[in-house]
DNA sequence: CTGGGGAGGGGGCCC
DNA sequence: CGGGCCCCCTCCCCA
């Protein structure tokens, strides 16, 4: 006995749960997208998801074989056996799929890609860039070699009726998350996704559009964190704070992030009518290792934006408020894809902190301290990125989503703002010393060994504050502070950094990535330092003395505050 | 209830 | 780019 539709309904059943985040167990990272997918439906479509997901979570592939367009294909069809067309030109769009399956050992795909272009006579090697983002001819190069390997020996055709079949054959074990899939919130997006997409269930509706571009060495993250870590984190978590904000924020806040972004708007016709803006194309990809845990390298972009779509509270926007609290995605910032500005808009209401509302009111960037201290006013640490401001709305620039902060000024599309902000001139981004810059930082910096102590030790001074250096480098990662543009933006929340470092270490958190593990009692951290200062907790050290009464503390800070104790005229 | 201490976490910034 | 430190905010516990 067998039911005729039995691996069909239950591919069904994932790829619905895939739109939904329902379950999803890991990441995907396509240069500037996140993809959420089930490990065991990966793990039994190619040998090479397999390997990756064994032991993590979240996988970045190699952007020179990839793209996020083309992953949102080559996942919709995992899920489904159906191959959905794109806008782009077939031949282009085959030679794209090809690359891709052939470096995810997607056998099948492949062996179709081969035969549609053999069947239209072209060579799929013939023409390079058919991946919609300006891939390098490289990838095609690599990928004619790599497909000689590929083994297919069935027929396209039967791709389809095979399909489920095939996938049953894989399975992993490894069902758990570092972050955590508390999606079911979301899930009333599934119909809005499903619905808009008119070409029925196929999981291109949403689960594969969450275009989130996270710009961060995600390799930081200890190679076991996940699982293990993540529970530890909950455990302790729970146990020492006994509050679930500071048990659930940051896997929290990553989780709905992401299927916010992956699932909560429907996108996918925007998405096909508009190829995907990431705006990282300009950079060199220095492809060095292949695959997985590759950093997303965005050398330092000069453009600071933001972008507004102001039909967002038109469609979607007002379901998602509609529609309760479903973390609306705070994935994406920067140029991406419609589906993640649409995302992004839905989730634009009150919670969406994409940026300081007077910053875009005044079409400038005000100290990100007028943005911080709101956010965390509100008190949740990182979530505090996405539930946010009351009463926050979006802008309207009309047709001018895009936004140079500097200035002001309002463009149709990334391409005239990226040449706008071209036009500034590095002088233009300096704040003048009496200006928006400063207050905080320069009145609490008394004591910062910059000021102008022993030119002859710091010979590289800055031109705009007093301070000094002794290192051109360091005098120009100073320098940058007084620029207005903050060059390093988070893709979850949208908060700008001047240090790529600290966006990173930033996106850390968004990710619940702890690498630093306690060995006393497992509490994990985002620093090192933090540890440091952890393991006090352990040794009993208590290294900083109140001169005042002589109280002894283990972390500065809290000597500081106490302090204030003792200063204070209360 | 309140104030103080302990501690987790985030951002800025220098080395 | 990572480490380290400083500053801040916040939460929890406890007296």
């Amino acid at each position: 006995m067998e039911l005729p539709n039995h691996a069909k309904q239950l591919l069904l059943q994932l790829n619905q749960q895939r739109a939904k985040g329902f379950l999803c167990d890991v990441i995907i990272v396509v240069e500037n997208a996140l993809f959420r997918a089930h490990k065991n439906i990966l793990a039994a479509s190619s040998m090479y998801f397999k390997s990756l997901v064994l032991h993590d979570n979240l996988i970045n592939l190699d952007t020179d074989m990839v793209n996020p367009t083309v992953f949102r294909q080559i996942l919709d069809f995992i899920y489904t056996g159906k191959l959905l067309t794109t806008d782009q030109p077939g031949e282009q769009n085959f030679n794209a799929l090809l690359t891709a399956a052939s470096y995810l050992q997607l056998h099948d795909l492949a062996a179709l890609c081969r035969k549609k272009l053999k069947r239209n006579g072209k060579s799929f090697a013939g023409r390079a860039g058919g991946l919609g983002v300006g891939r390098p001819a490289r990838s095609q190069r690599l990928s004619t070699a790599s497909v000689i390997q590929t083994r297919y020996s069935g027929s396209t055709e039967g791709m389809k009726g095979s399909h489920s079949k095939e996938l049953s054959k894989g399975k992993v074990s490894d069902d758990e998350v570092f972050i955590s899939s508390s999606n079911q919130e979301n899930s009333h997006s599934l119909s809005r996704g499903a619905s808009k997409n008119g070409s029925g269930s196929s999981g291109s509706a949403n689960g594969s559009t969450g275009d989130q571009e996270l710009g961060l060495d995600l390799s930081k993250k200890s190679p076991s964190l996940p699982a293990a870590a993540s529970q530890d984190d909950m455990q302790h978590s729970e146990s020492q704070h006994g509050s679930p904000q500071s048990a659930s924020a940051p896997a929290a806040n990553s989780a709905s992030s992401f299927d916010e972004s992956a699932v909560g708007v429907p996108q996918s016709t925007a998405d096909s009518s508009e190829p995907i803006d990431m705006d990282v194309g300009e950079e060199s990809h220095s492809l060095s290792e292949s695959g997985q845990r590759k950093s997303l390298r965005h050398s330092a972009r000069k453009k600071e934006w933001i972008k507004r779509d102001n039909t967002f509270d038109r469609k979607d926007g007002g379901k998602d408020r509609e529609e309760g609290d479903g973390l609306p995605n705070g994935i994406l910032m920067g140029p991406l894809s419609k589906s993640a500005e649409r995302s992004l808009g839905g989730a634009y209401g009150p919670e969406l902190p994409f940026q300081c509302k007077e910053e875009v009111e005044n079409g400038k960037e005000n100290s990100d301290d007028s943005c911080q201290s709101e956010s965390e006013s509100g008190g949740h640490t990182s979530a505090n990125y996405i539930y946010r401001q009351e009463g926050f709305e979006p802008v309207a620039y009309g047709d001018n989503l895009y936004v140079c902060i500097p200035c002001g000024k309002g463009f149709p599309s990334s391409e005239q703002l990226n040449a706008h902000v071209e036009t500034h001139t590095e002088e233009d981004l300096y704040i003048k010393e009496e200006g928006t810059y400063g207050g905080k930082e320069e009145a609490e910096d008394l004591s910062n060994p910059n000021q102008p102590y022993g030119a002859e030790s710091r010979p590289f001074k800055c031109s705009v504050c007093e301070k000094s250096y002794k290192d051109p480098a360091t005098l120009r990662q100073h320098e940058k502070t007084h620029w207005l543009t903050r060059p390093f933006p988070c893709n979850i929340c949208g908060k700008m950094f001047t240090q790529r470092g600290t966006m990173t270490r930033h996106m850390r958190s968004h990710l619940g990535l702890k690498p630093f593990a306690c060995e006393e009692c497992g509490m994990r951290f985002t620093r090192q330092y933090r540890l440091t200062e952890h393991m006090r907790v352990h040794s009993g050290e208590k290294p900083y003395e109140c001169q005042l009464c002589g109280g002894k503390f283990t972390q500065q800070r809290n000597l500081i505050s106490h302090l204030r104790m003792h200063t204070s005229p209360t």
